[in-house]
DNA sequence: CTAACTTCCGCCGAAGATCGAACAAAGCCC
DNA sequence: GGGCTTTGTTCGATCTTCGGCGGAAGTTAG
């Protein structure tokens, strides 16, 4: 059933978490005596997950030794498989990278090549970083596509030609795969790494397409299908002419994403083909392109105001290619969304670009395969054994 | 921190969940020894909170004794706020009617009149089910409008003048009160009701204005100012000359509400004041009638869409007033979310009327209050006390 | 510098919780 | 009736946790 309280898998949380540093501010908060913190520490020293550092600052008596994940022995990856890119980022226990690596790589490649170069990589890394294949404990992997998360399987992902009900763990031996759509780990590296006290958080990256990770009581929301955030399909009023690649008209993908942009603007003779175009455009301060961007983001706008009204989060976070041009975008989008929902529910909202910038998806792919190690089921059988 | 497992609380969520009717089935269930099971259901039979019931029915071996929750001690009572009535329903501990109540009732009266109302109600309630007053533990309260739900007080509500930040629960002594928007409850209520194994649920109440109550991995999400779920206020496309008391137009509220329903029919000569006329005018067989309705479903079923491709819910449950004329409603409906919506969203997607009817808010008021009190953590409390 | 004080931490006996074996109870099957 | 099966209780053994004590390691007062 539910774990232990005071296990050594909770006193490993909080230990992870920062909320406490010594034993002492263990035992005040999980209730438990002195001594039998005591007991849980020494248990996870000796698993070599826990470290004791020099003594802190005194408060009056004998200084506390100040505990920490030990970052030696085990080693976590985070893996953002984009359409044409592979950056993957070596992590220890603590979420620290030790070191990453990016590559060019078409995903349409397949199974096979992708993940045998994201297999090879990682040996790379890994000796960069000193540590044996066998430190690696888990790897989490950010896909452009949906995915049956419990079982690794991308699910008639349209840009992932080859890939659909591909086991991707079992490609990978002796150690934890976790994968998930690429919007999704953003979500969680954005909220973990500057928003970890926000409970309800919504990740709009806009890209090519646009998509959303929805971070609900700090937690990821996938929905019943592992469909959810699809936004890029959502209906925007008054474009019913903009035909979009899923069948229907008017989908704020086909009139705001990236592609859509580039499409406008190499019809009005200014030559784009992808979202860095259009943002290569409005950096070098062309008017059109910027006027584009602004309405992308009214539009956008609309779409969040109504998920504003509906959702009620704390925060929106504005990520992916597009999000460079970030003021531009965000001024749209505020506009609209503090024009059309709900006072109570905008009066304390805010609107910020991503902080993470390109590192959100192997931050979150990272986090994905630590946190699930570190779960507090996952430590006590690992202390227990 | 968390509840321990196994606690008196852990067996008597199995027990009340139906998951255990034995204490076999506790220990296999907990893995817990018998002997200890023994120990918690002892407490919980000394506590009044459980009792043995005649022997069950033998598998080979002595028939287990069957465990159930204790009726007899306890009361919870549900009540359903609305603009101009109140509905009380007095339960056991298990969920089940003991007694109930409906009078016509303005909540403008403001809250000494309108909770007198409901205490003097609940006195008779009590004495009609012969349980004293000291007998009530815990009451639920849906009202309608925004709810702070940690305090219980009303926030800035639009229809409840004079309850704006009223503490609702100090109105009640010796007994726990829980106040929530009625959208809210009544999605608890269908939830528990009629759905208790969906991990996500949406239930749209279409009635004078437009609501839905939002259940995300079993709880209801209340967003971060307690706002969520507030769908009446979402634009739809091609009716921006309607315009909505919250000050911008084209709300779904605005074009697809009872009251909008009403004024269009009264326009065209048929004259109507209210959700309960437009569906009087339907069931009579007014084709104009019938037509706005069904077109109503079709401009809900434009924001459903979006909110199926972001949520992902499994199923999508249709209430309020309007419902009562649901095939109509619900063809609007379909017609537009299985258009506007990604398959694979769809694809287990149900979308039906509301099976617990003009019950759901004081069943799901209720479920808050008996939940709260059935919570593992005031188990223990009263179990170790 | 020393003494008193504070806080931290390990040790250890006492108290408490849980377990599992043994036994009693209550039905089924032959 | 006697064995078999499953349930429930009793009770001592075992494991966990608690909390007091004393030593460690610092600060503060004199």
């Amino acid at each position: 059933m539910t774990p232990q309280p005071g296990s050594a898998g909770d006193v490993l949380t909080l230990i992870s978490a920062g909320s406490a540093t010594t034993r002492s501010d263990l035992a005040r908060l999980t209730g438990l005596a002195r001594s039998t913190i005591s007991q849980r520490v020494d248990a996870l020293i000796e698993r070599g997950l826990v470290e004791e550092t020099e003594s802190g600052e005194s408060t009056g008596g004998r200084p506390p030794r100040q505990l920490r994940l030990h970052t030696e022995d085990h080693a976590f990856a985070g893996v953002d498989l984009g359409a044409t890119h592979c950056r993957i980022a070596l992590m220890d226990i603590s979420g620290d990278v030790l070191a990453e690596c990016e590559d060019k790589l078409h995903i349409g490649e397949g199974p096979d090549k992708v993940l045998g170069h994201v297999d090879q990589r990682l040996d790379h890394l890994l000796s960069q970083a000193g540590r044996p294949r066998k430190a690696l404990r888990a790897l989490g992997i950010g896909v452009p596509g949906p995915v049956e998360f419990a079982t690794g399987r991308p699910n008639n992902p349209p840009i992932m030609p080859g890939w659909n009900d591909y086991p991707i763990p079992e490609y990978f031996e002796g150690v934890e795969v976790l994968v998930d759509n690429d919007v999704n780990v953003m979500a969680l590296g954005e909220h973990r790494g500057a928003f970890p006290d926000t409970e309800h958080l919504l990740f709009v990256k806009v890209g090519t397409g646009i998509g959303c990770g929805i971070m609900a009581e700090g937690k990821l929301h996938r929905g019943a299908q592992g469909s959810a955030g699809d936004i890029g399909h959502i209906r925007v009023s008054g474009h019913d002419d903009a035909g979009c690649r899923c069948g229907n008209s008017a989908c704020l993908e086909a009139v705001a994403g990236g592609a859509a942009i580039a499409h406008r603007l190499t019809e009005l003779g200014l030559p784009a083909e992808s979202g860095a175009d259009v943002v290569a455009l409005v950096q070098a301060g062309n008017t059109q392109a910027l006027r584009l961007v602004r309405e992308a983001g009214r539009l956008i706008g609309e779409v969040l105001a109504s998920l504003v009204n509906f959702f009620n989060p704390e925060v929106i976070v504005i990520g992916g290619a597009l999000s460079r041009v970030h003021e531009h975008l965000l001024a749209g989008i505020r506009e609209t969304v503090y024009r059309r929902s709900l006072p109570l529910a905008t009066h304390h909202l805010s609107i910020t670009p991503s902080r993470t910038g390109i590192n959100a998806a192997v931050l979150g792919a990272g986090m994905l395969a630590i946190e699930h190690y570190l779960s507090p089921d996952n430590i006590n059988r690992i202390v227990n054994a």
